[in-house]
This record gives structure tokens, sequence and C-alpha cells, in this order.
RNA sequence: GGGCGAUUAACUCAGUUGGGAGAGUGCAACCCUUACAAGGUUGAAGUCGCAGGUUCAAGCCCUGCAUCGCCCA
């Protein structure tokens, strides 16, 4: 026997860092560049590189690290790529504050002086993430780390740009877009966050120019009124149908605006009329389009009230509200305010509400580039899990609008585009232009918008790999083989990926998109900072290690439900690492050698009967990680180690490893308590990969990484047993009938009983001899006897197993009420179960429709219950004589 | 307004072709039995949101309703 090799109780600290340290030294982690193998990829969702780990990433890396994992034990060339995303927005924010507190605008150390600021800041905050990727175990080829503003991707972004620029698919056009007056810069339709307000509705007076009389507009943004062009009312409504007069006096101002009619009004809504600000609605916009109405700006960039505006201009959009309102009122053309519920856009990066604003932007045309994505998924050449979300990605791409690119901050992929001053040609080129090649003059000015991130976050997965150039790790890798994702970034990347990766690659980024809940908080409210219920996923990693983590994630990641995080939970799954140290701490006592054979000959029955849950379990993990349902695995695993292994194995090996039945069993067992501890430890590792590492280290004979073992269900060998499951069936249901009577009926444990089992079948009779040893051991007789059905002993306690009744002796302690009780409960129970299945044989159309095998499972579940039944019945009986 | 999802034990959730309602936590009782008290054994606990329908058979399929949540306009 070996000298015990583990402390007592699993400290994943230490344990964690050595580990991971060795995994990188080792290089365990590195793709190899070259093809023959059987390849598997996957491009990390790129995290902002200057944001600490959350939830999300927590949950969002785990998945990916067990299909990576997982992936490497069967034997594949696994590429984890893995990178970070500039952020443009959010990071500019960030350093723009930083600068603030310094006292100094970006406006005033200018662009450049800027831009070295954020790499700056870049450099500094930008490894966090990383290393907190590496504390939860993200086995990322970290030697081809990739950052969205690198030269290569740069190289991507700007050949992208120049293509869909000259096949027209990229635009310059002067739009209704959202603006951001906070951060100054326009943002994608998809960057606004809509929330319900409470909020008000205007009833204003508009009067007919010609006297005979007036309009009741009705507006929750009459600061907007002087940029009215029209009222517009529904062709089909009668109400107007008579109207005479041709335009209407804007108030608080000298002007006239036509009447017009567009269908878009919605009589309903209000009075049916509709005041038309082509400049600061999307809506009007489209009218205003429609009618060839001008569009006068009269809110400026920075949300202040421009010329338009008359007397009020200079003021915020705010005050404007404010003073206009109470002008209106005075001037008795206000009608009423209606508190009115609608939904207002937010800046999803600042939360400033945006402001509709027309301006001259840049965009992708992705109609085309949407009907290539739509019909790979359609053909499953890129297939969605779960395949709801098909639904929700099909709506977004047939409904897409073109995507707005440009951004007037400073911090991304400047525009590739140039002006000459002096022609006013626009160059889109490869390389930088110094000479106009129109009018050979050199007063070139690039435009000074950058591009959105996700524009270069779009062509992840090929510009990470090399593109454009055409490298080997593009031909091994490209298509990545899974996508793992959360819903909420759907339409912001994964369905620009499919645009831009089909589009440039002619081929699907990813063949699966494996699509995960959100984490939320205990009451499944999303975390956030102003909520104040954000778990940090680094102090739950110092409080209960990592696989704990890893462990909770996985189980509750079901698929199609958000993850609902606790600690408590987190807490019952440290019991588990703990459970399975104890058992490899348990085995290391026995096993002080390596056991490569299995000895079929001398083996217990309880360990024909692990090797057959061996099997089962590696089937289950083997099936349930190939098709994304990551809960199941950890169930089926948490099962296996704890319920089958821990609680039924080692308790029944334990005669055998102690040599109570010789040497030659001894060795048997402890063979198969290798083989069992080493294939469980494989399974568990892409779940929990740090206690597996640590655990297989020290088995003995084992050398290497527990990564590059062979996984279970790659090697020839192990099937399932059918006779040994019945078999142990048998001998669990005796123990268990035991312990049941013990536990009812208050014996202490201590004390030794005397027990009897009858049966009529020599089979179970033999097979119960057979384990008598066993049995005895684990449910502590003193004394069994296994006869044929003949005279119940007096002064017992019964239990029916399998066909046979399990007498227990309690001569002197048995309290006959206690026990008429238990029976009865158990009668109860059965006779509810017997009628429910004889009302189903009764049943004529069940009998004749029911299918053939159904009909039979149903006798044979009959037979058994009213079998049981009657043995109850008749020790019940016996039970009350002998109390007379 | 359109779409999606959820509703199962006190709590959190599983439940894949429709065929005997499950787990973990919590609770109760007993136990320091030589891997583990972060443990062991036993037990109590559910008209599977409501109402219809399909079917021999519905937690599961269909329809409607209620409540909650999310996405889009």
């Amino acid at each position: 026997m070996s000298t015990e090799q583990l402390d007592k109780g699993y400290e994943p600290h230490d344990v964690e860092q050595r580990c991971y340290e060795y995994w990188m030294k080792e290089k365990l982690f590195c793709a190899e560049e070259k093809q023959g193998k059987k390849a598997f990829s996957i491009v990390i969702p790129p995290p902002n590189v200057t944001g600490v780990l959350h939830m999300g990433h927590a949950l969002n890396n785990t998945l990916q690290d067990i299909l990576c994992r997982y992936r490497r034990l069967r034997g594949d060339n696994v590429l984890w790529m893995p990178g970070t995303d500039h952020a443009g927005i959010a990071t500019q924010n960030v350093v723009e504050k930083k600068l603030a507190t310094e006292g100094v605008s970006r406006h005033e150390i200018g662009r450049e002086k800027f831009v070295e600021r954020v790499w700056a800041w870049k450099e500094e905050s930008g490894n966090a993430i990383i290393n907190q990727l590496k504390r939860m175990g993200a086995s990322c080829d970290w030697d081809r780390e990739r950052f969205t503003m690198d030269e290569g991707l740069s190289k991507a972004v700007r050949k992208v740009f120049v293509e869909l620029y000259k096949q027209g698919l990229i635009y310059r056009g002067n739009y209704i877009i959202n603006w951001c007056p906070r951060c100054n810069t326009a943002l994608a339709d998809l960057e606004v966050d809509f929330e319900d307000k409470q909020g008000k509705l205007y009833h204003i007076k508009y009067p007919f120019a010609d006297g005979s009389g007036h309009f009741v507009v009705a507006t929750t943004r009459p600061e907007t009124m002087f940029g009215d062009t029209a009222v517009a009312v529904n062709p089909d409504d009668e109400r107007y149908n008579n109207i005479t007069a041709k335009t209407v006096k804007l108030p608080l101002t000298d002007r006239e605006i036509p009447i017009i009619r567009d269908s878009y009004v919605e009589m309903g809504f209000g009075t049916g009329a509709l005041k038309v600000t082509p400049a600061h609605d999307p809506n009007d916009f489209h009218i205003g389009q429609r009618h060839n109405l001008e569009s006068p700006k009269v809110i400026s960039d920075e949300g202040f009230m421009l010329e338009g505006a008359g007397r009020f201009q200079g003021l915020t959009r705010e005050e404007c509200r404010k003073q206009a309102v109470e002008a209106l009122e005075k001037d008795g053309l206000m009608v009423k305010i209606d508190d009115h519920a609608h939904s207002v856009g937010h800046c999803y990066r600042c939360k400033t509400i945006i402001e509709p604003n027309l301006s001259k932007q840049w965009f992708v045309s992705t109609k085309p580039l949407a009907e290539k994505a739509i019909k790979a998924v359609e053909e499953g050449r890129t297939r969605i899990i779960p395949e709801h979300w098909t639904k929700t990605y099909y709506e977004w791409m047939n409904n897409i609008r073109d995507w707005c690119i440009s951004r007037q901050i400073w911090w991304g992929h400047r525009i590739p585009v140039w002006t000459c001053d002096d022609c006013g040609e626009i160059i889109v080129e490869l390389d930088d232009p110094t000479v106009c090649p129109s009018c050979a003059k050199t007063n070139l000015n690039q435009d000074t918008d950058v591009l959105d991130t996700w524009f270069s976050s779009a062509l992840w997965p090929f510009s990470t790999m090399g593109w454009p150039d055409q490298t080997s790790l593009l031909k091994t890798f490209y298509p990545t083989s899974t996508l793992v994702t959360g819903f909420d970034i759907l339409f912001f990347w994964v369905a620009r990926m499919m645009m831009m990766g089909l589009h440039f690659m002619d081929e699907v980024p990813f063949k699966d998109v494996y699509i995960h809940a959100l984490v939320r908080d205990e009451e499944g409210q999303k975390m956030s900072k102003s909520k104040g219920n954000v778990i940090d996923p680094l102090t739950v990693i110092d409080s209960y290690g990592t696989d704990a983590f890893r462990f909770t994630l996985t189980a509750f990641a079901a698929q199609g439900r958000d993850v609902k995080m606790s600690l408590a939970r987190v807490d019952g799954y440290r019991h588990f690492i703990n459970k399975l140290w104890n058992a490899a701490r348990f085995s290391f006592m026995h096993l002080d050698k390596a056991y490569p054979e299995l000895d079929m000959e001398h083996m217990s029955l309880a360990d024909h009967w692990i090797l057959s849950k061996l099997k089962k379990v590696t089937d289950e993990v083997t099936l349930t990680l190939d098709e994304y349902r990551f809960n199941e695995t950890a169930n089926a695993l948490y099962k296996f180690v704890w319920n089958e292994f821990c609680d039924w194995y080692l308790e029944a090996s334990k005669p055998a490893l102690y040599g109570k039945n010789g040497d030659a069993c001894m060795n048997a067992s402890k063979a198969v308590l290798y083989r069992v501890l080493k294939d469980t430890l494989i399974l568990l590792h892409p779940v929990i990969p740090f206690v597996t590492e640590e655990i297989w280290g020290k088995i003995p004979g084992v050398t290497g990484s527990i990564m590059t073992a062979t996984y279970p269900g790659d090697r020839e060998g192990l099937v399932v047993n059918e006779t040994a499951e019945k078999d142990m069936d048998l001998v669990m249901g005796v123990i268990s009938g035991v312990r049941n009577i013990r536990g009812e009926m208050n014996i202490a444990p201590s004390m030794n009983l005397t027990a009897q089992f009858q049966s009529d079948a020599d089979m179970v009779r033999n097979t119960a001899k057979e384990h008598k040893d066993l049995i005895m051991i684990l449910s502590r007789l003193d004394a069994f006897e296994i006869t044929p059905v003949g005279e119940k002993p007096r002064s017992s306690a019964t239990a029916i197993v399998g066909d046979g009744s399990l007498f227990v002796k309690l001569t002197g302690v048995i309290d006959f009420d206690k026990e008429t009780a238990r029976l009865e409960k158990a009668i109860a129970k059965l006779s509810k179960e017997v009628e429910g299945i004889s009302r189903k044989l009764n049943n004529e159309d069940f009998m004749g429709k029911a299918p053939e095998d159904v009909v039979e499972k149903v006798r044979t579940q009959h037979q058994e219950a009213s079998e049981k039944l009657d043995k109850y019945m008749e020790n019940i009986e016996k039970i009350k004589q002998a109390q007379h």
C-alpha cells in the first residue's frame, strides 16, 4: 500500500497556478499549422481590450474550453484563437474621462496625441482580461493572440473596405442616423437601446393659413417643431377630406408649411395629423423624401438649438422644449398635455438620449450580403443551436437595413478615403495615395472618421488567421468548427461575420453556432453595476476554486435558458470537487503501481458493474458534448462519480481491496479501480481541468499531462454488462431494504442485525448467495440466510426486493405499530400503482391500439407490482396475527 | 403593434421521437462506520400556470387565456 499522497481536502489555488504554467510550458494549447489531422477550430468572441472579466465571459469561455479540451482528447488538431477588440467608443470614453481628471480635453491635445494616449491605456490595462481568462483555465493558443487594431487585422479591414467600395456595396450618403450628442458620433441602428419612458404628449394647434380652422397635432417632442416642413394626414382619413386649406402657419415662427397626404400617418394616433420634421425623426425623414420636402436641421450635433429655432437659438434641446411649451401656452395654442408612455432611444455606450439626426455618413449596403447569409443557414451549411434562434436570425436578416459604419471618433480604423482639395476626386485604394489620380495635385485629405468596431470584428474568423494572405492557418482551420456566443450579439456580430465571411471567403465562417444564455443573478435580474447585483467571477474563483465555478456554469447551461448564478450553488459543486478529490485519495491508498490489464476472471460483481456504468457514462458524455447539451454532461458525470463510483463501487470494493478475498481478487479490483479512476478523470477533464490534472499527475505509472491522454470512448474494450447490472440491482436492493428498515424503525447503525431472504427463483437465490458477504458488510448483518419461500420469521420487519421477501429480525426491539404503519404506507402506494396499471390493461382501446411492446411492458409492470403487493399484504396479516 | 421564451417539490432547475413525475439545495431523523462531517444512511414533500382539444395514452403535440421575461418596430 502506498503512503497517503493527497491532502485531506482539495486546495485549488496553488494547484491552478501550477497546472496552468505546466500546460503553457509544455505548449499543450498550441495548434499544429498543418493539414492532415482532423481540425477543430474556434475563434474567441473578442472581449474589449480594456474590459474586465464578467459572468458572461466566464460562461462563454468555459463552454469553449470544454469543447476545445474535449476535441483535443479525441485527437483533433485544435485551434482556439484568442484576442481582443479595440472597442472604439467605449475605450475612447474611458480615456476621455481620464483626460478630464487632468483638466484637458482630447481636442486640446489633438488627434495624434490622443490616439497615443489610448494605445498607452491599452498597454496598461490590456492584459487584465487575458490574465483573467487564463485563471478560468482557458486553453487558448496564446502565441497567436490577436487584436483588432493589429497591423495584420488592419490590413484586412482596409482590403474589405476598398473592395466593398469598388463593388458599390459601401457608399456615402446624407441620411438620418442615430446621433449621440455626448459621444458626438453616429451610431448604427443596432447600437441604440430603447427604453420605455413616461413622457408627455403635447397637443398643439397649427392654424390653417387661410384662416379656415386649424389642425391639432400631437407630438412628444415639441422642440423639433422649428424643423417642421409639413403637416401630414392619412389620405383615407375622412375627417380631413374636405379641408380647403393648403398650408398651415407654423406656430412661434413666421413660416408657412404645406399640408400633405401620406398613408404612413396613423389615423388613430392623436388627432390623425402629424407634424413632419425630416431632419430629426427617421419616419419623418422618409415622408420628407417621398414628398420632396426640405430638411432643415434645428438641433446641433452637440444638442443645442440652431438658427431655425428663432429666439430659442442656443438653448439646449431640453430647455428649448420648456420655453417653447410656455410660449405656446401663452399664445393659446397648447390644447392639452397628456401623459404618454413611449420608447426612447439611448446610446448603448453612455445612455444619453439619442438624437435622430441628418448627417453625411458611410454605409454598407447589406441586402446583397444578407441574401447569401440567409441561404447558408437555410441550406444547413451553418447550423444555429438551439435551433429556435434561426427564426430570429432570418427575421433580422430579411428586414436588414443598411449599416452605418462611420464614427466621429478617433480611436479605431481610420476610413481609407481621400478627397482631392483641388478637383474633388474621391480616392479609395489599398495604399495611401499621395497624388490625385485625376488632377495630379497633392492636396489630398483623408476622411477624419473611423470605422465601427464591429466592422473589424465581422472579419475576425479570417482576419485572425492571416487573411488577406492565403496562409496555411486559413487552409487548415477555416471555416471554423463552432462559434460559441451569447444571443445578445447575434446581430451585432454573428450575422455580420456570416455576411463578411461568405462574401470574402466564399465560405461560411463557422459550421455550428452555439448560442448560450445570459448569466443573471439569483432573482433572474440582469447583472449590472447600477443594480449592484454583479458577482465578480474572480472573487468566485478565489472563494471556491475555478473548477467548482466552471462545473456550476456547465451544470446550469441548459439550452435556451438563462443561468441564474448564486454562490450557494457554487458551494454545492465545490463539495463535488472535494468528493472527487477524496475518492482519488482513497484510491491512492490502494494503488502503488500501474495496472494496465484488466483481469476479467477475478473481478467481483462490483467490478463488472462499475465498468458497465463507466461505459454508459462515457457514451453519454460523448453524445451530450457532441450535441452541446453541456448541462447533461455535467449531471451525468456528477451522478456517476457520486452515486455510482463513490456511494456504491468504492464501498463495495473495499473487502477485495483490503485483500479479504485473496490476492488475485485484490489485484483484479485494483486494476478496475485504476482504470475507472483514470477514465473518469479524462471524462471530467474538459469541465474541471485543474483538479483532474492534479490527480492525474499522482497516479502511479502515469506520465505526461491528462490533456494528452486517450479519450475512453476512442479505446477498445468496455461494454455494457446487463447481467452484472441486474445482479447488482438485487444486491443493492437488499442492502437498501435493510438500511430502510433501520432508518424507519430507528435502529442504531451500530446494532448488528440478522436477516433472511426468501425467494422461489433459483437464479435470484444463487445471486444472493454468491454475494452474501458483500450484502452482509454493506448492510451490517451478523447473519444472512437465503431460502425458498417459507415461514415468515417471527418479530421481523419486511421489505420486498425484486421477487423476494427480505425479513429483518427485530426480536425484542420490534415496534409492531411502527412496522404496521410502514407496511400500510407501502401497500397504499403500491395499490394505487396496481390500480392505475390495471385500468390500462382493462381498456380495450389500449390493448387494441397501443404497440405490442408497450402492452407487454405494462403487463410485466402489472405482474411485478401485484406480486409485490400480495407479499406486503401477506406480511401485514402475519404481523397482525403475531400481535395477538 | 410583431416575434421569441418561461410557468414542474419550499428554492433553483432537468425531463429529445407522447408510454410508470426526477436531481441538487433546503428541511426532518439517526450516525464521527479505517477517502471525504465540504461526509454517510433514511425520510417527508408536486391537481407538471389555467381551460379546452387531438390520442388507447399528454409535463411533452394543437388552440385559447393568465402571469413573468427578452428581442424587434
